[in-house]
DNA sequence: AAAGTATTCAACATAATTATTGAATTGTAT
DNA sequence: ATACAATTCAATAATTATGTTGAATACTTT
């Protein structure tokens, strides 16, 4: 029964910190959080877990590091804590995406046309932007936008973009995001414009990546 | 008993790979391949695991592509598959030094003096050794200074470096190396050359951060 | 100070992970 | 072909993670 090393505590400590991150539900609260600060109880009802259960994660997670909480009233609020755990997270997709089989099918079936949707990197959006030759859809929930958006965006919830329709330019491209890669809204906003006659391409990821990425923020 | 959505199964898999990396004994696995292939029962012995458990574990780390296998005659060599899996580990390493009380505590305590040792970086120890002002030592074993190290570098595994330091000139700045920022060797070498007289310093990590930077490998 | 609410804790049942043993494969080499 | 070695598989036991439930805490607000 030798003592571990230190260097093998050590990466006891990283095997934490990894296994934090080795849960469906938390990565979806990250993602989440990543957008804004949120109560336990709307993250639960947002992830459709418990209350109680959602606060065991949340509690892991501030554990290793990924998050801190502060008191608002009667709530406590989440976020999460330093820009290096969405690197991590980003990291973490980029190996799953590239090297796992079965991701390749996911994001192939469901987020199918993605290579036919053309993304739009962020740095081609900044310059079309600048040009003013573009109209930006913000496609999150309004709560989400309302705490941090890309400039000039106009905030269009999936479910209300449809009525929104006739009040955009149909002489303009028009780019789409959303909370992430893998956000759905997006995708989905693009088809919808498209069906309608609109030339819409989609943001290569969403806006978290945007911010980290120090581009202006409204 | 709702199907989970397209974006909840992604989201399962990435946490499957997460936790390939949730485990001590896997990430110590990992730095070990970093350096260099190797089969199964020398991984085993090296992680000081059981040749099945070795075994098991390699297995999983295939499994969600960290890891490819050849066949090389009796045995089977294993590799890292790509480098962003490093880059993941990395993101991992500096999640954890950043956010983990307990691993500052490590750090600070057993790698104690890490500031004191004052690391040189990638950049400076390029620079210097253009330059020809430098004695590059790496401290890691034989057979893996065999299968890359830096150009230049003279191989002196730790123990045996006792026994070298009479060659070495006594004029010019030591740099030691080894496998990675938590890698002991590097700093046990510096320790030992200090003792000696040598104005020795470490580099800030290991042989596979600098071939991963693709600075020139020999 | 009391009432009310959001969150956390504790205890449990279920499921997943880990390490061990020994047997079964799968290839190489004689 | 057969024997051999390296690796993998299967079965087990022990540990650790997950999600429920319901109760306890810790604040705010009245």
């Amino acid at each position: 029964m030798s003592s571990p090393s230190p260097k093998f505590e050590l990466f006891a400590r990283f095997a934490e910190v990894a296994k934090a991150l080795g849960n469906a539900h938390r990565l979806v609260i990250l993602e989440l959080l990543a957008q804004r600060e949120r109560s336990v109880d709307d993250l639960a009802s947002a992830a459709r877990l418990s209350v109680a259960n959602a606060s065991q994660h949340l509690r892991l997670m501030r554990k290793v590091g990924f998050l801190v909480s502060r008191r608002n009233g009667t709530q406590i609020l989440y976020r999460v804590s330093d820009p290096a755990v969405l690197d991590l997270v980003k990291a973490l997709h980029r190996v799953g995406e590239r090297n796992v089989a079965e991701v390749r099918e996911i994001v192939g079936g469901y987020f199918r046309e993605r290579d036919a949707l053309e993304p739009v990197s962020r740095e081609q959006l900044s310059r079309r932007m600048r040009d003013g030759l573009v109209t930006v859809l913000d496609v999150r929930p309004e709560d989400e936008f309302d705490a941090g958006h890309l400039p000039q965006a106009i905030n269009a919830p999936l479910r209300e973009l449809e009525k929104q329709l006739r009040d955009l330019p149909k002489d303009r491209d028009v780019v789409a995001y959303c909370r992430g890669p893998y956000c759905v809204f997006a995708f989905e906003a693009v088809a919808l414009l498209r069906q309608h006659g609109f030339s819409a391409r989609r943001l290569e990821d969403g806006f978290p990546e945007w911010k980290a990425a120090d581009l202006p923020v409204a």
